[in-house]
DNA sequence: GTGAAAGCGCTAACAG
DNA sequence: CTGTTAGCGCTTTCAC
């Protein structure tokens, strides 16, 4: 492959000079520039990134490390960042730590050794891999929750805002006995969208029971089983807020096998938004979270602390809202 | 950051030694590799990435094209190629074509640039700009869709077998007029459901007319319109191929607009399982495509060329099959 | 088994 | 405005 001394030759000029024409820095004469670009062209010239990065001691890189590219909400959280990244001349490399910190460790220290230009994590849980960064000073940002002992900038979503407008949405439709599906304890999103359902039903003067509460791993497999042992109650919660949609799945799977009607038998409210929802009968009625938006904000804070604002660490707040559609209504 | 000649000053040996001890190479004295070890961690070296491979003349980076993220069979693909990637040590940058051959030639040549290893393309269309990496000599494997003038390997799935079963099977359910909605002339995948709908609809013995097939971007809003212009045709045809899984929901919009119930009134199958399909009511009928699969596949094919497999370019066909729920029976 | 030294391809002083 | 030169951090002959 040509290298920058083979266009120099061919251009009959110095390799300083091609340089500085392909990269338009300080100024080249007129055709000589043309014809360094000429010989780049002719020979099929592509500089070389490793070098370029290793001289410039930089890298226009930026890692992704979220737990899995096949949940909607980290794809549209990716979705974001790509283009971000890519409108600015960065590419991102993707990783999947599955919420597992061995993983995201493991990643972390692929990202140091690449010399990516930032991080942003979603974070997997208490570990300290993050820990890492800082010591290495890669600008991070961390993505729908926070890094244990914070620093950088992170963006979240108002979680427990949102869980709270839920349950009080349902209490106001006449669901009584609430029911809440949450994630893993120790995982924010988790647990804040618990604080919210149970500041919802406080505000609605309706008891808040540990009984009407189950937790699994944010997949639909452990959502399918804890709305079995929910629902198969003797008196039957009247609505359950589900922390994700994956989890939604298997809610809505249980009660199709129960033959429980969502609305009718039991309200329902998922976090997520997706394309089908409108599709099931009833609507699903959910929690719309700006995951796109995450990403794309997250990459531009990313890029604005690698271009060197040194301003302090940032938290960014965006809200969901919830979209009301049939599930959550008798009718 | 700390370099190699830092661990070298600090355990008393030369870089050369610090080189071979960290890589495992040729045998090193254990007293000193000890010593090496101990350095290197005391002052959290990590060998510098750009560095490693400006010399080695190689990375250890895989770029993936798709054409979104967003669309769950691509995200099923990469998943199955992260998984094997990761597992080989290689990492994998992730870029969205849109399906539009200038992003996908500007990201080959980001490729080409960074010196990736190989390439995993889903190409856009008929697009020239993988030429570029044959001409760089970079090993490519083409995913879903074959490349233009073909080198390299390809892993696709067999769409036309499967879109024929699919069109069989409606025929067999007693559906006449049976419709096909797919994706844009030229794009192999679109092309090849087309045909595999029409060999199924000439193996049951039934007429094949243009008019009841819409093309569109594999996209849900172009699915929409096209469903609308196909069932509130008169008469209207009585079952419907959709080419995607994205399609499919636009088609259930309208559907459901229309107050068209799927099995019943329509008969339904479409490309891509989803989580959800079962949870409509009906369950929709739906071909299997094995993405994870391709994916996983692929990414073997492209290491083992990286790793110097010289064999000639092979072609994998998966094949997919027909999932049978009740959207596409009358009863 | 170990060290000295060259050099991967590029950019950025520094002279001219 | 252009060329010469040094050197980014690493691996790999080549001697010893």
């Amino acid at each position: 492959m040509a290298t920058i001394s083979d266009v120099a030759t061919r251009a009959g000029v110095s390799t300083a000079t091609v340089s500085r024409a392909l990269n338009g820095k300080s100024t080249v004469d007129p055709e000589l520039a043309a014809r360094v670009l000429a010989a780049a062209d002719e020979l099929g010239y592509r500089p070389n990134g490793p070098a370029r990065n290793l001289r410039k001691q930089e890298t226009a890189v930026l890692a992704l490390i979220i737990s899995d590219v096949e949940n909607p909400f980290f794809t549209a959280i990716s979705r974001g960042v790509e283009d971000v990244a890519h409108s600015a001349g960065y590419s991102v490399v993707l990783c999947n730590s599955d919420d597992e910190p061995d993983k995201e460790r493991e990643y972390i220290d692929v990202a140091l050794q690449e010399r990516v230009a930032g991080v942003l994590l979603s974070p997997a849980g208490a570990g300290d891999s993050a820990d890492l960064l800082r010591t290495h000073g890669t600008p991070v940002v961390a993505l729908d929750r926070p890094l244990p002992n914070s620093f950088g900038d992170t963006v979240l979503v108002d979680s427990r805002d949102a869980a709270r407008d839920a349950a009080l949405h349902l209490s106001a439709q006449g669901y009584r006995d609430i029911a809440c599906i949450t994630g893993p304890t120790g995982v924010l999103t988790a647990d804040d969208r618990l604080a919210g359902y149970q500041d919802g039903l406080r505000e609605a003067g309706r008891t808040v029971s540990d009984d009407l509460v189950r937790r699994c791993e944010f997949k639909a497999a452990g959502a399918k089983e804890a709305a079995r042992s929910l629902l198969t109650q003797d008196p039957r919660p009247e609505a359950v807020l589900v922390a994700n949609n994956a989890m939604a799945v298997g809610v809505l799977e249980t009660m199709a096998e129960l033959g429980l009607r969502a609305g009718r038998d039991v309200g329902v409210v998922a976090f997520d938004d997706a394309p089908w929802a409108t599709l099931l009968d009833p609507p699903l009625t959910v929690v719309s979270q700006p995951a796109y938006d995450m990403g794309a904000v997250g990459a531009q804070l990313l890029l604005s602390r690698i271009g060197g604002d040194r301003t302090d660490a940032s938290t960014t707040t965006l809200s969901a809202h919830l979209v009301t559609r049939g599930s959550s209504s008798r009718s």
